[in-house]
DNA sequence: TAAGATAAGAGGGACAT
DNA sequence: ATGTCAGTCTTATCTTA
């Protein structure tokens, strides 16, 4: 049923990819079916049997991340477990279940494959970014939600994959640009945007509005600046928010420019060049960003 | 050298046609 | 569906202190 192979898992190195025999899966079994994050898991989900030649499993955790949400696509219709035995009552009623989660979500066509080519490109792309779990799952429900409404047909995986990330962080105020995702997802930007504002539309999101506020921890980091600094950069932005010159401007030139204008104040003194590296904007953003600013008593 | 100013161009939303 | 308009941001270049 199982058939080990000499290459190695693109995820964790083992050589211990599998592959099964009826469906033609390749998986490893070290790691999971395509790619897994919990490497060394060997919780009670695993199921293995001594015997080296059959390493059937009843799957691993479920995750959106998967395009079959982590269940195996080959969950066998004989109610025995690996080594023959039939199977307590209990292990039937849930198996029960996951066989209709699994036909449900497992169509085998080219929905389904897409998916799993998609999920794929998400999982590496979430690490690029260094993103949290939580996000990659919000992403993939994003783009499950995209795939069922074919908004897919005529545009590429990747770019989709990345605007349901960029949307995954924008809902939950983790500070990622455009700009980043584009670059690290070998995206053009305007693709990448166009496919961000297609799913608002489509899937009828809403967004917060990016917290300026948000942003500053971010390039402070970056440019290496002081507390001192950081704190002054918020009090300059919360009080930009009450006089509302902060509404349809790029929150992360906001952002930098009170950052720019907060290091001046505490005498770190900082260059317009120096910020602008930091967070992405151009200094001339910054600039018009200041004049603004300026004109608040500072 | 850093900062400021200016101009041209891109991309997208709102609105009318 | 297409065009126009106001506004934003970016890039490039020049000037100023």
């Amino acid at each position: 049923m199982a058939q080990q192979l000499k290459e190695r898992c693109p995820r964790c190195g083992k050589s211990n990819l599998v592959t099964d025999t009826e469906t033609g899966e390749l998986f490893c079994a070290k790691c999971g079916f395509v790619i897994d994050e919990k490497i060394s898991d060997s919780g009670p989900e695993r199921m293995f049997t001594d015997s080296t030649t059959n390493k059937s499993r009843t799957g691993d955790r479920t995750s959106l991340t998967r395009h079959d949400q982590g269940l195996s696509t080959i969950i066998n219709p004989i109610n025995k477990d690996s080594s023959g035995n039939p199977l307590s009552a209990s292990m039937k009623t849930s198996l029960k279940r996951l066989r209709v989660w699994d036909s449900r979500s497992c169509t085998k066509d080219s929905t389904d494959r897409n998916l799993q080519q998609a999920l794929n490109e998400l999982l590496k792309m979430k690490e690029k970014l260094s993103l949290s779990d939580s996000i990659g799952e919000k992403a993939s429900y994003i783009y499950r939600k995209a795939l069922e409404k074919k908004l897919v047909r005529g545009r590429s995986i990747s770019s989709l994959i990345a605007a349901s990330l960029y949307a995954a962080c924008r809902e939950s105020g983790t500070p990622r640009t455009l700009n980043e995702i584009s670059s690290l997802g070998n995206i053009r930007r305007k693709e990448l945007s166009t496919c961000y504002r297609l799913l608002l539309r489509e899937l009828e999101l809403t967004m917060p509005v990016v917290d300026s506020v948000s942003c500053i921890a971010r390039i402070a980091s970056n440019a290496k600046l002081s507390e001192k600094t950081k704190r002054c950069a918020v009090k300059i932005l919360k009080q930009a928010q009450q006089e509302k010159i902060l509404a349809g401007k790029d929150p992360m030139g906001m952002a930098a420019s009170a950052l720019y204008l907060a290091s001046i104040k505490t005498g770190q003194d900082m260059t317009q060049k120096d910020i602008a590296q930091a967070s992405g904007v151009t200094e001339v953003t910054i600039r018009n960003r200041c004049k603004n600013l300026k004109k608040l008593d500072i």
